[in-house]
DNA sequence: TCATCCATGTAAAAAGTTACATGATTTT
DNA sequence: AAAATCATGTAACTTTTTACATGGATGA
């Protein structure tokens, strides 16, 4: 379960509470689980269970007491392990849309290109929200050079994934028009 | 649930047994569930109380019976207004390699690009193996041009995907080495 | 002979999401 | 006065995957 990894190396960054990881898991898409709580203090139970992290409650007036988790010397060796031995797993999709137009065969082009619209209508929502989520996290302050380089990196690829799908369906859209003026 | 909706899809082609869209939703990658008894069989039981299917049981001799199901006219009235009116969903990805990517801030120059090449390794063997697919789902027939089309689309789609991800590792991988030598 | 294909189904576990519950403080 | 933030946790539900179960026919 790569969830708790995640948990593992956020907190190498250093420590926090279940409620701060719950905030930058959340915040950060391409972490893309919900990051609800269920997940956040359960998975800390089981990394604690396994060693791999420790708490500390801090009680604070006028506001619930909090457990601060820091990892262990073994979950830093475990994370470790995760990041340079674990298969790296390809990526994964779910385009529901592609299965919409396997299956529109004996549409109507213009209701071929009407669907085609919604979708092109619904990725570049997806990529302004992207963008603006990217702004804000930009706001952040990086560890390193490499951290930054990374971090950078990983807004691009995000970005050109939709960018992409954009230009795909202006192709097939191209394509599409083609065949209904013949 | 938008696996019923592809069943329910599939049986537009023609009428056919559970097994039968198992074997076709297995092999369309992009149909992107197992596609295991479990799915197919429920699936097929709720469609059929909606009205949405019937079936009719052939006995065979020295084989298993089958139960061969057929869409009626209010499952194609069903299907068509999910194709039309539905929200047309987003790409969703799940990219383990950000996450492991994003937490890399404090790994050696070297070390990165290890996980990089591992990571290029992953995702040129994924895109030899759907080409691999694809080529054998070429052999099936379409119904007409139009869907000939949409197929060949959704499959450059998929490739595009796969061959972007690795052009971007090389920039990602190029960039590094750049802050290597200094 | 051993594995795979055909064909249907069930059981159980894992993974993930939504909603509930509490309660003080701060912001709108 | 209402809503959001901080902070922890539980309960119920949905979705998805894996494995089990049967049994004859066919192919390597």
């Amino acid at each position: 379960m790569s969830f708790n990894f995640t948990i593992l190396g956020v907190l190498k960054w250093k420590p926090m509470t279940g409620y701060d990881l719950k905030k930058i898991i959340q915040k950060t898409t391409f972490m893309y689980w919900s990051g609800n709580n269920n997940q956040i203090y359960k998975g800390l139970l089981a990394l604690q269970n396994q060693g791999l992290v420790t708490n500390e409650v801090k009680h604070q007036d006028g506001a619930p007491s909090k457990k601060i988790y820091t990892i262990t010397a073994s979950g830093i060796e475990e994370f470790n392990k995760w990041i340079m031995e674990s298969p790296k797993e390809p990526p994964e999709f779910k385009k529901e849309f592609l299965i919409q137009m396997a299956l529109s065969g004996d549409l109507k082009v213009d209701n071929v290109m009407a669907i085609l619209s919604q979708y092109e209508e619904s990725v570049s929502m997806k990529l302004l929200m992207e963008k603006e989520m990217q702004r804000r996290q930009g706001l952040d302050k990086r560890r390193n050079k490499q951290e930054e380089y990374l971090w950078s990196m990983i807004s691009e690829n995000i970005i050109n994934t939709y960018e992409n799908e954009l230009l795909w369906i202006e192709k097939v859209k191209a394509g599409m028009e083609v065949k209904g003026r013949k």
